[in-house]
This record gives structure tokens, sequence and C-alpha cells, in this order.
DNA sequence: ACTTCTACCTGAGCGC
DNA sequence: TGCGCTCAGGTAGAAG
């Protein structure tokens, strides 16, 4: 699933391949993908453009092809975006084409179908997630004052203020859980009751975790793939995410299962407090 | 204005 | 072998 790593190891490993490209032609299995503007609006004033660069913000990606115009995507749960030589097999549950001048074809695949695509010409249309993401984790907007302000009404648990992407941009439950599991707090926590020190190593701990997933490409646990059909390697240093009952690296626990704000937690009972 | 719940989807893994 | 069930989760929008 990905998350801001994930996201960021696409963007790196897409752009040598599509930047400086001109999209041909659009082909669009599943129109429904596409959430502004309609289908044949997308495909149609797409054709011509250049891809001029391409960039991050949270889990979007941001492909530019003009001067503020620019296709918006996020990946949601199985979305990918490969390049892929045109003569090669086209690659499974493709859903989008885009006809490229080189010798690849950049195709949008997405198995559950979550994925969304915008074509953003001028500030034609808000995209409410886009606009009103929080400050990247790694980053100097993320500091412990900040997360502190941020929870101060917060009565719910503190792992469902680190998933709002208002509040911090790019984590969803895999870096949640790791970062929650670094700073020793346990995710059902109120988040206005954490104790300045808390919010200090909460943050540090977000920041280190994403960073450790850029660095080690992202956490391939199921469907993540980056755009050459790489997997990532971060799954071998993850410390709770997907360890159910498994012993804790650190203290030999058996780490425990709950479901917080709607999503499986795993945690160390004996290292979070 | 807040929190919690549900819908959206398909494939993997399980018990029978 | 195959059926039916549960689970996975990011986000929008509804419900509480």
């Amino acid at each position: 699933m990905p998350e801001l790593p994930e996201v960021e190891q696409v963007r790196k490993t897409l752009s040598p391949h599509v930047v400086g490209q001109t999209i041909k032609e659009v082909e669009i299995r599943l129109p429904r993908l596409i959430q502004y503007p309609t289908a044949e609006e997308f495909a149609g004033k797409l054709k011509g453009k250049t891809i001029e660069s391409i960039e991050r913000r949270g889990k979007y990606l941001r492909l530019n092809v003009g001067k503020d115009t620019y296709i918006l995507v996020h990946l949601r749960m199985t979305g990918a975006l490969l390049a892929v030589a045109k003569t090669a097999p086209e690659p499974d549950y493709a859903k989008i084409r885009f006809v490229l001048t080189g010798p690849e074809d950049l195709w949008f695949t997405d198995i559950r179908t979550f994925g969304t695509l915008y074509l953003i010409d001028h500030d034609d249309k808000i995209i409410e997630g886009y606009a009103t993401l929080g400050p990247e984790p790694v980053g100097k907007g993320l500091t412990a004052d900040y997360l502190e302000k941020a929870c101060l009404k917060k009565t719910g648990a503190i792992k469902a203020v680190i998933l709002d992407q208002k509040i911090v941009a790019g984590l969803g439950n895999i870096y949640a859980d790791e970062a929650l599991f670094a700073a020793g707090i346990l995710p059902t926590r109120q988040a206005n009751k954490l104790t300045k020190e808390e919010y200090e190593k909460l943050v540090q701990a977000m920041k280190k975790v994403i960073a450790q997933g850029i660095k080690n490409h992202g956490t391939t646990f199921r469907n993540y793939q980056d755009a050459d059909g790489h997997k990532g390697d971060n799954v071998r240093h993850l410390m709770v995410y997907g360890r159910k009952a498994e012993p804790c690296k650190v203290c030999g626990t058996a780490l425990e299962q709950i479901k917080v704000a709607g999503r499986g937690s795993v945690y160390c009972p004996h290292c979070q407090k």
C-alpha cells in the first residue's frame, strides 16, 4: 500500500522514463478513475502535452504538463504507475495507457481500482485532499510544538491524528504503527494527553521511519511496486506492522493487534506505554 | 466542529 | 476443487 516513501520511490523511478516525453494519446479503460474533468476531456486535453517534471506531495504525485497544468495521481491502495516498453506485453490490471513519443508507454494499473486521477488546469478545480495537506514529515514544518498544538483539542486516539493527512502528510497504516512503536507510545493513547517529551519523540519517530522507508525504496507488503516494477526492501526493517503474535524485536514480548481508528494496529504491550 | 462509521473494490487466505 | 467468508486500507462523505 503506497504511503509517502513508496510514492517518493515511484516519483524517482518514473521521472527518468517519462520526463521530456510527449503524450500522443491517452487510452482510458476505466473512466471512473478519472475524477476530474470527464474522461474524454482528460484524454483530449492531454494529447500533445509534454511531461515536464514530477513532484510528490504527501501521497499525491503531480505530473506537470505545462504552466499551472498538471495531472494529479493518487495510488490509494493498489494503484501503480509503470513505464513499459511498447514491445513488451501490457501489464496486469492495466487501466490507463499514456502513449508516449519514446520507446515506452506510461501505464496506470490498479487491482482494486481505488486510484484517482485529475487533470488540473490553472486551479479550475480544488482537490480538497490535496489542498489541505499538512506538512511533510521529513521537513521543517513538522515539529513537536506543531504536533502538540494540532493535538490540543483531539480527544481521539493519537494514531488517528498521525493518519490524518491534514495534520501530517504521507503516513498510512504501516508507518503510523512503526512510528508509534519507535516512539514507545500506544496507538490508543488520547492525543491531547501526551507529554511534551512524547510529542517530541513521536515527531522524531515519524521523521525516522519515513526517512528509512525512502532510503530502503519503500515497503512492499502485498502489491506495491515502483515504476520499474521493483519491490521495496523496507519490509525487513518493520518492527511491528504485519507481525501480530510474533516476538517484539526489542524485548521478545508477543506483539498484539487491535483495531484503532478502524485500522488494524500492531503494537508491543511492553515497549509501548 | 468534532469523532466514528461506511462505501468503494478485488485478491489472498482460511475453514469446511 | 471450490465455495463462502473475512480481511486488507486511503479517503470522501455520511452519520452520530
